[in-house]
DNA sequence: ATTATATTTCGATAATTCTAGAAATATAGT
DNA sequence: ACTATATTTCTAGAATTATCGAAATATAAT
């Protein structure tokens, strides 16, 4: 996890349809949902729901897999934590000025 | 907290250029830091950090305050862990039961 | 009052994103 | 092959956002 593609995942979380989406599948968990049952449940057109789905998988938050004719989403593993890490990571907590960039 | 202020924050985040704007103020800490010095720091014309402040500011991540001359700017206490709460909430409350990380 | 410094607001343009209907693709059943 | 279901890709207009120079505002010092 680094800055762009930290801020990656948090533009993408920034859509409220997206973030609603993305929670649905915390919720899920490991099992996922189909494409279909996360538009009758959110009531959202099914291309736009499509959209937002693969800016989603783009940002690597979200996964894809076929099962049959359905598509099942789920949450990527462990990203969620990384994020998460990326941005309560008090680099440099006692306000130093020599922070070089950290991994994580 | 709730889904549309989380959403509000996290696109806010989600800018490459606001994100490191926020992170050098985590770094920062309550002491906060000038727009000035944010510039220095970062290269970005005023009227564009300008703008990118005013809107984390909109968002409630970023508070400031005027000592003579310049403005401070500083993280706005608590957001991040109320943001960072809202995202991991409701981690596996429904059906899953192997999601072992992630809390409060 | 004049000048200098710090930052914001204005204004205009370029770029990106949102939205959703229509058409296309993928899979399954008959 | 044909039909139905599930989802994506295409397309295009509307809306939002990014960018930054110029002008304006706020404060301080002389």
């Amino acid at each position: 996890m680094n800055e762009a593609k930290a801020a990656k995942c948090l533009s993408e979380l920034g859509s409220p349809k997206r973030l609603a989406v993305f929670r649905l599948l915390v919720k899920a968990g490991p099992d996922g949902m189909m494409v279909g049952d996360i538009q009758r449940r959110l009531k959202i057109p099914a291309s736009t729901l499509s959209h937002h789905i693969s800016r989603l998988a783009w940002a690597g938050l979200v996964d894809q897999r076929r099962d049959g004719r359905s598509l099942i989403c789920s949450t990527r593993d462990g990203v969620m934590d990384q994020l998460v890490g990326f941005l309560t990571a008090e680099c440099c907590t006692g306000f130093a000025d020599d922070c070089t960039e950290s991994a994580a």
